[in-house]
DNA sequence: TTACAATACCTAAAAAAATTATGTATCTTT
DNA sequence: AAAGATACATAATTTTTTTAGGTATTGTAA
């Protein structure tokens, strides 16, 4: 699993670039350690971002032209940080969107609706 | 990706065993065929379970004691229904919960909430 | 009657994704 | 001085998913 989480382990995958680029729009920019402490906080620690499954996935974004990253001293440390690019930000709206269309098509599924019986003919 | 969907490939991961579950607890018994055709009408042809995600996890489900199965023939074909167990009724009510908190969890973040900005510091 | 589509099951191998386990180094608090 | 937090990173293992294949029956349209 890619993220930590307290209830549910398998539901949360493939949403980790839907988080990360609506954080960004969100915020503006954020380094790595930045994004895990923001999830944590925003989801009261239900959600837990390893750093192992978050970096590999900002470099990706990068490299997929999505993100940009200017570096920040701090004292002798490097932060990295990370702003959308206009296809980013393109592309974090539509995530967005795409997450909520699925949470609609599982509901027909989870909460299928009893009118009209008599189109439940399999 | 292990379902067939129009929009997004990669939100869906994880929900197989729910959805199973929960068609099951809602219909009684069904067959594998079933399923895949009972999914895509539910959906409006949204979703399309392929037969090589399907039945290996009906097959773990029924391993782990969540299904049992009897064989019914049609003619000279066999099929085979699947129904939920005791512990398998319990399963799908905990899987669906979880999903519903799942995305209530996610909501935390993709509409986060502006009031008290005062707690904003990070 | 023949061929195609649908029904119905199944699995193994390949590909992709995720987690674990590391590694480095700095800064702050106790 | 040590421990915990900050901050980055990746490579190897493990797990998961998909693709591609296999078998066979039944219904339907050409």
């Amino acid at each position: 699993m890619y993220l930590c989480l307290m209830y549910s382990k398998e539901l949360v995958k493939g949403t980790l670039k839907t988080i990360v680029l609506k954080l960004l729009a969100e915020n503006g920019r954020m380094y790595g350690y930045e994004i895990t402490r923001h999830v944590r906080q925003l989801t009261d620690g239900e959600l837990e971002l390893t750093e192992g499954a978050l970096y590999p996935t900002l470099h990706k974004l990068e490299k997929d032209g999505l993100l940009v990253t200017e570096k920040e001293s701090i004292g002798k440390r490097v932060r990295k940080y990370y702003s959308l690019t206009p296809s980013g930000s393109e592309a974090s709206a539509d995530k967005v969107r795409e997450f909520q269309e699925f949470v609609q098509m599982m509901q027909l599924i989870l909460n299928p609706k009893k009118i009209n019986p008599a189109k439940s003919i399999v």
